[in-house]
DNA sequence: CCAGTACTTAGGTTG
DNA sequence: TAAGTACTGG
């Protein structure tokens, strides 16, 4: 076991006792990861089933990674028996298997949380609510932490503090909105992200005989980041470990950040009473940062009541202090730290990969961006909007996911008229109402009007029943044919490929929907040819299922190696980087105006700055700026407190002017294809104004002449329209008020128009 | 149905 | 400021 002789004493203890439950705090920087990924090769080594280890990680890719190093150590097959990965990707698939026992379709959606905040704006509309006092991320975040507390609707309604909490804070309906949306997901077959922890507490409460088989299953559970899960995580575990008490936390209380979604310190203080007979193992050499920095961050988290009293220490280089720069705005913040970024890689030797620019917010990216750009350097963004959740993107799998789940109503919702098919709000109100009459969900009554008293008329209804079988030809080629395959034949049957295709030659913005589309595919085609060498099943519900979960840290492309990095701390969580580039760091900005006024809350934003700080292995460079644009207007901003907090003797101010002079500009350094995820192409839409509008508006209202021309309209007749000139009249449909004609013109692609409105006049026939 | 415009409001972090 | 939504006129 050449593997052990690596560690440390103590890293070395807590991988070799693999019996009972055990504790590992482990201080930043310390080799947590390390001592996870030895434990659980070390575990295999003495004889135990990969099938019977279950290692929660914090995201997909660290699972990823620690299956590819336990396998290099134990063998790439015993390391995939392993059940590794989120708390959420672990229990959706243990949730797929048993999803029947639940009332739910083994297909089933996860929402994500547009799906969600959208799902609940209807919900306030149809129970004719007020949408001002009622906001779906409001809602949403009351929801979140009722589940997480596992208290059901039921409960919530029951119970008389949160009541009295929703009717002080004048929005009494709280619960019945909640009620209403669990039982539309319900009915939609589809769970939200804080269901699939709710709903496998639900299951191992209920079902007896499904919580025995886990039970035995995972004789040895392991979690990372502790100091993170929320109660519903949190009971999970316990449940499931109750036979054999194999379970091994590793966290840091220092590290904890995620309490505003229900992440609980008080887990770790649990597990003291929970197991009396814990082993404790604490981790607290440091072998990622400097001295300076090691010292710098103890000073500032030793300010923390909370906390579990270590001593983390490191035997590295002093390395240099702190630099703290003030700028006066916060574009100049960007341009002096893409300076420094510049300056310091040129003086080393070394890639772009090695700086991290990190913020508390994901829109400070902003300045950054634009400065970074200008010097030519490479960069990428984390967070924001995220591949998956793009339009287009989204469009297509909302047509996947209703070919696996008919009942998926958001899905249904967004693609039932897109591309155009004339199916009108009106008539989706009325399948609404319906199905709630019936008590029935939305695909019940589209596919079976004859069933059904729906308010719309025949015509209409024809055009559904396309659209519904349609949907049920992908439906029945769903576990037949290739993912690849069916998503080529989704994409173009529906008629979102052309759709794209047309607007491809609009602008920049155009070309890359087109492009994420081809992307989304080719990524469609790289799953399935890899699910078929390894003899697995491919299936777009397949594809659909692995997807669900991922993130923007989760789908990293190769390529995109030799970039600074860009994001927020709390996403910067686990990661480390030569130099770290702390910045924004302002009053009301870090600690956020929020935190301000609390002081756990406070002391949350304090952890946040200590990972921050906790990330830089050689230099770290704290900056913040005098002003900030917010809301359009320039506000003054004072430096964080943190900033006094740390131990001066660490730190070194410098102003921004006085920074490097001997820079080279321009010169094609850096690399042609620059920019990241969120990369813009930086050219001009050059679009027609409609600036004749003026002349035609005196014309006077022409409507009972044009009204007379319509009659005479034509497919293939030729006509003149006010902004979009000539085109080609392509296809005629509807009567009297309602008529309309798709027109395709060669400036600017196919447009359906109201008759009623629009204005044309026959060139030829 | 389409497109331009007026209005609103954004509190912050994520699977 | 900027994005997203609601409204309105053709």
């Amino acid at each position: 076991m050449d593997y052990l002789k690596g560690l440390n004493e103590s890293q070395r203890v807590a991988v070799e006792n693999i019996e009972g439950p055990t504790m590992v705090i482990a201080g930043a920087g310390s080799g947590k990861t390390r001592v996870l990924t030895m434990r659980i090769a070390y575990m295999i080594d003495q004889g135990i089933d990969p099938f019977n280890i279950m290692a929660l990680t914090f995201t997909n890719k660290a699972a990823r990674e620690m299956t590819e190093r336990i396998g290099s150590i134990v063998g790439s097959g015993e390391a995939k028996n392993i059940t590794m990965g989120t708390f959420h990707s672990v229990f959706a698939k243990i949730l797929r298997m048993n999803a029947s026992r639940l009332g739910y379709p083994q297909n089933f959606t996860i929402y994500d949380t547009q799906d969600t905040k959208s799902l609940l704006k209807d919900i306030v509309k149809e129970l004719n609510l007020d949408d001002k006092l009622y906001k779906p991320s409001m809602i949403y975040g009351r929801i979140s932490t009722a589940k997480n507390n596992l208290i059901s609707p039921e409960d919530y309604l029951a119970n008389e503090e949160v009541m009295m909490e929703d009717k002080s804070s004048g929005r009494p309906e709280l619960g019945r909105i909640y009620k209403t949306y669990a039982l539309r997901c319900f009915k939609a077959g589809a769970m939200d992200f804080d269901d699939l922890l709710f709903q496998t507490n639900v299951l191992l409460r209920d079902f007896e005989d499904v919580l025995h088989y886990y039970q035995h299953k995972f004789r040895y559970i392991l979690v990372d980041e502790y100091q993170d899960t929320n109660y519903s995580q949190y009971l999970i575990i316990k449940k499931l470990a109750a036979v054999y008490e194999n379970i091994c936390v590793v966290g840091d209380d220092a590290q904890s950040i995620y309490s505003f979604r229900g992440a609980n310190i008080q887990n770790i203080l649990n597990f003291r009473s929970d197991y009396p007979d814990y082993k404790l193992f604490k981790l607290e050499q440091n072998y990622r940062s400097t001295q300076v920095i090691v010292e710098a961050a103890n000073s500032v988290i030793a300010r923390n009541q909370d906390q579990i009293k270590k001593n983390v220490w490191t035997a590295n280089d002093e390395g240099n202090r702190i630099k703290v720069i003030r700028t006066l705005t916060d574009n100049e913040e960007g341009k002096t730290v893409a300076n420094n970024i510049f300056d310091l890689k040129h003086s080393e030797s070394g890639d772009w990969q090695r700086f991290a620019i990190l913020y508390r917010t994901n829109r400070q990216s902003r300045s950054f961006e634009e400065a970074l750009r200008k010097l030519n350097v490479p960069y990428k963004i984390y967070g924001g909007l995220s591949f998956f959740q793009r339009k287009e993107i989204k469009d297509l799998m909302a047509y996947f996911r209703l070919a696996a789940n008919h009942n998926d109503e958001e899905a249904l919702k967004r693609v039932i008229n897109y591309p155009k098919r004339g199916i009108g709000k009106t008539s989706w109100e009325n399948v609404l109402i319906s199905a709630g009459e019936n008590n029935v969900s939305i695909w019940d009554v589209i596919s079976n009007f004859g069933s059904f008293n729906v308010a719309i008329p025949t015509a209409t209804k024809q055009k559904i029943n396309e659209f519904v079988t349609m949907i049920n030809s992908f439906t029945a080629e769903m576990n037949k044919l290739p993912a690849y395959d069916l998503a080529q034949t989704i994409a173009k049957s529906s008629g979102i490929l052309k759709e794209l295709f047309s607007e491809k030659d609009k602008g920049p913005e155009e070309v890359e929907r087109y492009q994420n589309i081809e992307e989304l595919l080719a990524g469609i085609k790289e799953f399935t040819v890899q699910k078929t060498t390894e003899n697995e099943s491919a299936s777009l519900a397949d594809y659909m299922i692995d997807v669900a979960l991922l993130t923007d840290a989760d789908t990293d492309k190769e390529d995109d190696n030799n970039k600074v990095t860009m994001m927020t701390i709390h996403s910067s969580k686990g990661l480390e980087f030569p130099h770290v580039f702390l910045v924004g760091l302002e009053e009301n900005l870090f600690p956020s105006q929020l935190s301000i006024s609390s002081r756990t809350d406070l002391e949350e934003e304090r952890r946040l700055f200590y990972v921050a700080l906790t990330r830089a292995e050689k230099s770290c460079t704290i900056s913040y700026a005098a002003s900030r644009f917010q809301f359009g207007s320039l506000n003054s901003c004072e430096p964080s407190r943190f900033i006094s907090e740390i131990d001066q003797n660490y730190l070194q101010f410098e102003s921004a002017h006085s920074s490097g002079g001997g820079r080279s500009l321009g010169g094609g350094f850096g690399s042609t294809r620059i920019g990241g995820l969120n990369n813009r192409p930086s050219g001009f839409t050059t679009r027609p104004t409609g600036n004749f509008k003026s002349v035609k508006d005196l014309s006077g209202s022409a409507a009972t002449s044009n009204s007379n021309e319509n009659v005479a309209l034509k497919v293939g007749y030729v006509v003149q329209h006010g902004t979009f000139g000539k085109g080609k009249i392509t296809a005629l449909e509807g009567a009297g008020e309602e008529r309309k004609a798709t027109v395709f013109f060669p400036q600017v692609g196919s447009k359906t128009l109201l008759l009623r409105f629009a204005k044309l006049t026959v060139i030829e026939d």
